[in-house]
RNA sequence: CGGGGUGUGGCUCAGCUUGGCUAGAGCGCCUGGUUUGGGACCAGGAGGUCGCAGGUUCGAAUCCUGUCACCCCGACCA
């Protein structure tokens, strides 16, 4: 057995074929299946237990900001929408329009939210008046609908959950402050509990959102070199405050308009954990967001007295505050194995007559399928070590991807060879004109700027692309 | 929206070119038994208006027309 086994048959090998790769995990880890409505997903439990972890981390990180949550409704009239000009201009495309209640038409159609910036402008037009109104944090969770042509498991669906979080100040620097606090929200979240490492910036105007003064992006890089946007957070300045007549009295009793920002997470980042993290025996997941961090797997539990140990450890873990469950079902222990692993819980537990016998157990790491012994008694505090261990080790594996995926040119012909040749994030320099991002795009077959980071380096006087004066390094890339 | 592909038990598919008699296989599922430290085995069993609607025909999963849906690759987008 000089080369690893191929163990599972049902994965598609991820060096072989990366998007059936994907496919497989979602499918086998029983994350969604397809709807009959092309774009609509069933989040099944393993899939929707991921995002209820998520929405409960997230909304812990974003009250301790003092967000409040609302609910506003999946109608949106069309004369709403289309109070500014950009943002209608930028969804109209991918709207869907309710025209008809029951068997009447109706008056006037109305859009399902593709994002609901314009309802939150209009609650706000009606309520908002002075100074000791503002400022406004909210947040909603909820799913919005888009009508995509091409559609992906999580990572581009028609209808998707997110959470999207609208604010008004009565500062230019206040809202901008909260832009970015809502981005750093979102980088501590996805670095420190999904372990995905990131490339974070602005977006450059043609990449920004629909309407937005500025749009701040989270970047994280997919094991087959494509760049995924994995949150943004967006500085609207007054544009949808004027536009919607959203105003306020300040204490000399001046009329001002507000200044707003949005930010936004969705299910796509699930798309992320498994294109990051996973591997040809399927989902891997990081301990701090698992549904589930370990599972217990008797071995020869027929045998008197195994599935009583179990149970036993199962009930002390627990009661320790883990996230753990047992197999217990008739399947052999090399099925149990792989379905652990598919699934992508971090550890499992194996526990058979000789372990017993011993007074220890075996963990086996998900990430490393390192196996580790331990006495019984211990298992209940040594757990939390070995799951933090994985997760930081998982970070640091996912960021040295990243590092290492990170090339650096300063002229067009390096440009396009490193497009073609190698994966990652380009790191070049860029003299702002979106003409340039346009043939950059032309000419590498599909490279896009991704962002401009904050750490700006100097990495050449002029444009990688047209030889003027470079105002920005910029992250490039191919995105999902 | 272009190009390609696919709709047949829960899943993956065969059968269609050249119409025919009771529509098949593997996996999964149910029952019983033997197994159990990396996807065990034996025996028995249940389960299908062949996506939908028309048409041709003595006869359609198979041919024709229409239609719906999904998948993949492009162009556009969280």
């Amino acid at each position: 057995m000089a080369k690893e086994k191929k163990l599972v048959e049902s994965i598609t090998a991820r060096d072989v074929d990366f998007a059936q790769w994907y496919t497989d995990v979602v499918r086998e880890a029983k994350l969604c299946d397809y709807s009959g409505v092309k774009g609509c997903l069933n989040y099944l439990p393993n899939g929707y237990a991921i995002w209820e972890n998520i929405q409960a981390n997230l909304d812990r990180r974003f009250k301790e900001t003092g967000v409040q949550n609302v609910y506003l409704p999946v109608l949106i009239p069309e004369s709403l929408l289309q109070k500014e000009k950009d943002h209608i201009e930028g969804f109209a495309p991918e709207v869907a329009w309710v025209t008809k209640g029951g068997e009447e038409s109706l008056q006037e159609r109305f859009c399902i939210r593709p994002t609901s910036e314009t309802l939150f402008c209009d609650v706000w037009s009606k309520t908002v008046q002075s100074y000791r109104d503002l400022p406004k944090v909210w947040n909603q969770w909820c799913s919005v609908l888009r009508w995509e042509k091409t559609t992906r498991p999580f990572l581009r669906s028609r209808e998707f959950l997110w959470q999207e979080g609208h604010t008004i100040h009565a500062t230019y620097e206040e809202a901008e402050e909260r832009t970015l606090m809502m981005r750093d929200v979102y980088k501590s979240f996805v670095e420190n509990d999904l372990a995905i490492p990131l490339v974070t910036g602005k977006k450059t105007p043609s990449e920004k959102f629909a309407g937005a003064q500025d749009t701040y992006t989270i970047e994280a890089l997919m094991h087959d070199g494509k760049a995924l946007q994995s949150g943004t957070s967006h500085f609207f300045g007054n544009a949808f405050a004027d536009a919607y007549g959203i105003s306020y009295s300040d204490k000399e009793n001046k009329l001002h308009s507000v200044y707003e920002t949005s930010w936004g997470l969705s299910t796509r980042i699930i798309g992320a954990i498994i294109m990051v993290h996973g591997d040809d025996s399927g989902l891997v997941l990081p301990p701090h967001i698992a549904p589930v961090q370990t599972r217990v797997v008797p071995i020869a539990q027929h045998k008197e007295g195994v599935l009583d140990k179990a149970n036993e450890l199962l009930a002390a873990l627990k009661t320790a505050g883990y996230r753990a469950e047992i197999d217990d079902s008739e399947k052999s222990p090399g099925w149990k194995f792989s379905e652990q692993e598919m699934l992508g819980i971090p550890t499992r537990i194996e526990i058979g007559p000789k372990d017993i016998e011993n007074g220890q157990v075996v963990v086996v790491r998900r990430d490393t399928r390192e196996k580790i012994v331990v006495a019984i008694d211990e298992v209940a505090a040594k757990l939390s070590e070995i799951l933090e261990a994985i997760q930081k080790d998982m970070y640091t594996k996912a960021k040295a991807f990243l590092d290492s995926h990170i090339h650096t040119v300063t002229d067009m012909a390096g440009m396009v060879e490193t497009a073609q040749n190698e994966i990652g994030f380009i790191k070049a320099m860029w003299c702002g004109d979106e003409a340039c991002e346009e043939a950059i795009k032309e000419q590498t077959g599909g490279v896009t700027s991704r962002c401009i980071p904050e750490e700006q380096e100097h990495l050449s006087d002029v444009c990688v692309c047209c030889g003027k004066p470079a105002r920005y390094m910029v992250y490039w890339g191919k995105a999902y």
